[in-house]
DNA sequence: TATTGTTATACTCTATAACTATA
DNA sequence: TATAGTTATAGAGTATAACAATA
């Protein structure tokens, strides 16, 4: 099997909308938790990273400052994430996960895995694998500037 | 190296919105042709398909009728798409591509398609081939059910 | 002046509910 | 009555431009 990239670009651009439209469905039922993904997204990292400014948001998901703004507006208001003022430098924000926030996250993270699991458990081990390898490649050719060092100080320190 | 479920639906939940948000930008880029997603997958698929009516497009994009409905709206207005009555059953509806509309999505799938290509011209061959035999499998397990069917008959008929 | 965020404004995406027209 | 589609309404995503507050 051959793959140029054009071929291989072709494949990604028609594929990647169609499973995000299954992982949209998934994070959006109300019986797990309504998340959109981006909300999703922003809960997952306050959860992995512990507090950070809106602009560590912004970057982490690609967006620009007022989208972000309006993103965390809405979660605020669902009393997911609390916004305070950072005493040392008070132009900047200080987010954080409220318990509520926290356990949210849990149970989005864990329901929709178990949801899309079911989808994967129907491949062979090695077609997992080459899925798995797939995301691998991906994540390192698409994160954000700023998200590959920190990736790849992960990948080098855990190959020690 | 394994892959279970659970640890293949984590990498995808990780990685696809990430991917994702690249081609998003790339079509929205206004020197190219700046469309949605949505409006590039619809325009993408009558161009495939020829003409077809508002439900097969509204299950190709896995979305409910109204929203299928305000979707067209935005490009016929734009001149991309016209819509007509079905004469042999008036309640259908008739859609396909202006002129304008089918050079307009041939140039954004040349330009998307050049883009990406670009980041996966970093991958080795071996690698860009593990890509497209992921995106071959997710796109199996991710297809509407309609799409599979087609999908499938595709694929037997491309292997006699 | 440069940086961090917010507000204002304007589209698009998407869903559900209620409706119209046709079969 | 059942089907195909539209309209009404509403909340979220996203961007740019203009602004405010702090450094």
């Amino acid at each position: 099997m051959s793959a140029t990239p054009r071929e291989a670009a072709s494949e990604v651009m028609d594929v990647v909308p169609l499973v995000m439209r299954t992982i949209r469905k998934l994070m959006r039922r109300p019986h797990t938790t309504d998340l959109s993904v981006p909300q999703f997204r922003t809960l997952s990292f306050l959860n992995r990273t512990g507090r950070c400014s809106l602009t560590d948001v912004a970057e982490h998901l690609g967006l620009a400052l007022p989208s972000a703004s309006t993103l965390i507006d809405g979660l605020v208001e669902r009393k997911l994430v609390i916004r305070a003022f950072d005493p040392a430098d008070r132009r900047r924000v200080v987010l954080g996960l409220t318990s509520r926030g926290h356990s949210i996250i849990l149970t989005a993270i864990r329901t929709t895995q178990s949801q899309l699991s079911e989808l994967l458990a129907d491949l062979t081990p090695a077609e997992r694998v080459t899925i798995v390898q797939a995301m691998q490649l991906l994540s390192l050719l698409f994160a954000s500037e700023r998200e590959k060092e920190l990736t790849e100080t992960k990948l080098s320190s855990s190959q020690l």
